[in-house]
RNA sequence: GCCGACGUAGCUCAACAGGCAGAGCGGCCGAUUUGUAAUCGGCUGGUUGCCGGUUCAAUUCCGGCCGUCGGCUCCA
């Protein structure tokens, strides 16, 4: 069976490499002047990157899908052939992009991707029809084995030349390609449902939260069904932070310049910090994160080995000054409440300290029901050191080993990235998908060795010497709004109980019905639970329909016989109907969920 | 920030090829009083994102700005 799996694998990706290239020559076709750079397949399809003299239309897509379909149609072979470096370059004398890849390739031995190969370089190409394209391979046979119903292009994008913004922009085609018309189909319709679970949509439709034109991009309004479930998150955060020995503190929005030139911030971060405000000379910038604060408060006072680990919690407000581009509803903002803490102990500690994190993760996890996630190592890049990242690389590796070791020791699955680090340490990055399949790092458990020593913290050891701590920083939660926009598309908008704005809708039957309601939503709130009344005209259906479509966990039907009998008819979300309850028992389940934060 | 597309009522969306801007939902008023996903009728609602240009006339064509979206770059 996994054998079969790793052959469909394969299959797709010459399937998608192959349509790629046929895209390719209809483009060029239509533009015999354009240049191609690169066309890799991707998950789901494929994309191709090109030159041209102008911009693609939506209908230029309709056409280069016409001509896809007749190049399929002709049955060609695809042929490979290795060429020599000056066949190479003579075959590829109008295509700069291409003469270019060939230079790196022959050069550090590496692909048309930029990705090492074993056994040094060789040139090969692929032909298919009278389109020769340099590339490694590998394809299908035929382009018949294309199916021309199965294909589709789906979107024109930029694409900068090498993924580098100093470069040239590209135009990226992106396509999608499947074994049968019925793939393509069922993969067209998952995208449908994933947008129907998209955040922004689901926060506009519940009432979640807003942005507005004049407050700023990326800067989100919290409604008050929001802010319940902000509530109920800081208050889980609370809990779990207190029990792992946490001590929550608070800090300012801003801080003097010198701050950040101490902690080192400002020279890696300036671009997206908002800028200064200068007042009486000083000048100030609102915080991108909380760290030097806290750095503060650690050495606010002479610091011995008995009040390691020092564990600082706080739900910071940071702003960041996201470029516009990069904005994305509420998962890239420029306003953030982060999960944030830092932690501080000695190297002896480390260890545990960074496994408690993990496991606090893990709880987390568990506790939300999250199973597609990835935990990176992001660890430094040896040519980064001094820009990128903090000159002192046997620190570097010193730590990563340390993180490894943590990792391994308390059996984490990990994956290891290089040049992903953060500027002042290693890091474990949690990656989450959003519904419409966008990466993200939701949470993150980052080792600092820089700014203790900036910041000259240190503590007494036993032997009564001064010795630097370690410092952790980590944000399981994420920030509210990452986190929110997560959970929104994680639950598709159907939060369990305890997160559920409105916890239970009452719907009286009849007008008659209003007064018996309104006793019970009395009592919901004497129980502590969020519950409302739906006194509008509505036929009962109507009320019951609007409250599925603002996804709340319980309805509770009241008419003659409930009134009659203190009780209420649930009906869950599910659709499940529980019958009349005597209001007392319904309570007391709902409480019990809301306990027990799960389920409704 | 870069490339491209888009922006009409609170929401979802119409308006031939420049010629007085429309529907459904929502909201308000009234009628109805109903047992598990939409009761009926009436009313209300817009300087068509903003600024400028072309034109007798601009939602429509052109330019600039703002915002959103799809990507790239970047990222909690």
């Amino acid at each position: 069976m996994a054998d079969e799996n790793k052959h469909d694998e394969e299959f797709l990706h010459k399937l998608r490499h192959s349509t790629s290239h046929v895209m390719a020559q209809a483009v060029l076709e239509m533009f015999p002047e354009g240049k191609i750079a690169i066309g890799p397949p991707i998950e789901n399809g494929f994309y191709y990157d090109f030159d041209l003299p102008r911009t693609l239309t939506p209908e230029d897509l309709a056409q280069i899908e016409k001509r896809m379909k007749e190049i399929i149609q002709g049955r060609y072979p695809f042929t490979r052939r290795e060429v020599s470096p000056e066949e190479a370059r003579g075959l590829y004398k109008d295509q700069p992009y291409k003469l270019e890849l060939i230079d790196g390739i022959l050069a550090a031995g590496t692909d048309e991707y930029g990705n090492p190969v074993e056994g040094g370089a060789t040139l090969s190409t692929y032909k298919h029809d009278h389109f020769e394209d340099l590339c490694r391979g590998p394809h299908v046979e035929n382009t018949s084995q294309i199916p021309a119903d199965a294909f589709k292009l789906l979107s024109i994008a930029g694409a900068y030349w090498r993924g580098d913004e100093h470069n040239k922009m590209l135009q990226r085609i992106y396509g999608t390609v499947w074994p049968s018309r019925k793939d393509l189909t069922e993969y067209l319709e998952m995208l449908e449902e994933a947008r129907k679970r998209d955040h922004r949509k689901l926060g506009k439709e519940l009432e979640l939260f807003t942005f507005d034109e004049e407050i700023g991009p990326g800067l989100p309004l919290w409604l008050p069904k929001g802010g319940i479930i902000i509530e109920e998150l800081e208050r889980l955060a609370k809990e779990m932070e207190y029990k792992a020995g946490y001590e929550r503190v608070r800090t300012p929005h801003l801080a003097k310049e010198d701050l950040y030139l101490h902690s080192g911030h400002l020279p890696y971060y300036a671009e997206s910090m908002y800028p200064p405000m200068e007042m009486e000379g000083v000048r100030y910038y609102v915080k991108p994160m909380n760290c030097p604060f806290h750095h503060k408060i650690y050495a606010s006072k002479p610091r011995s080995y008995r009040d390691l680990p020092l564990r600082l919690a706080e739900y910071g407000t940071c702003y960041r000054y996201e470029k516009s581009g990069e904005l994305f509803g509420l998962m890239r903002v420029r306003s953030m409440q982060m999960n944030d803490a830092h932690m501080y102990c000695s190297e002896e500690q480390f260890e545990e300290e960074f496994l408690g994190v993990v496991s606090l993760y893990l709880e987390y996890f568990r506790l939300f029901g999250i199973e597609k996630y990835v935990m990176r190592l992001s660890t430094h890049d040896k040519k980064g050191l001094g820009k990128k990242y903090v000159d002192n690389e046997r620190l570097w590796l010193k730590t990563e080993e340390m993180v490894r070791r943590a990792m391994q020791h308390g059996n984490v699955p990990y994956l290891e990235v290089a040049d992903e680090a953060a500027f002042y340490g290693p890091k474990i990055d949690v990656q989450v998908w959003s519904a419409i399949g966008k990466e993200f790092t939701l949470a993150t458990n980052q080792v600092d060795f820089a700014q203790p020593g900036r910041f000259n913290l240190t503590f007494t050891n036993r032997g009564g010497q001064e010795e630097m701590p370690l410092c952790i920083h980590r944000a399981p939660l994420s920030t509210h709004e990452r986190m929110i926009g997560f959970l929104i598309e994680h639950y598709a908008g159907a939060f369990p109980v305890w997160l559920s704005p409105v916890q239970a809708r009452i719907i009286p039957i009849t007008d008659r019905h209003v007064a018996y309601a309104q006793q019970v939503a009395e009592q919901l709130k004497a129980a502590g639970l969020r519950g409302d009344v739906d006194s509008t005209a509505e036929r009962m259906q109507a009320k019951i329909r609007n409250a599925q479509l603002q996804k709340i966990p319980y309805m509770l039907v009241v008419g003659d016989k409930e009134a009659a009998a203190s009780a209420v008819a649930v009906r869950l979300r599910t659709e499940e109907n529980l019958g009349p309850k005597p209001l007392a028992e319904f309570i007391a389940r709902a409480l019990e969920a809301i306990r027990m934060r799960q389920g409704i």
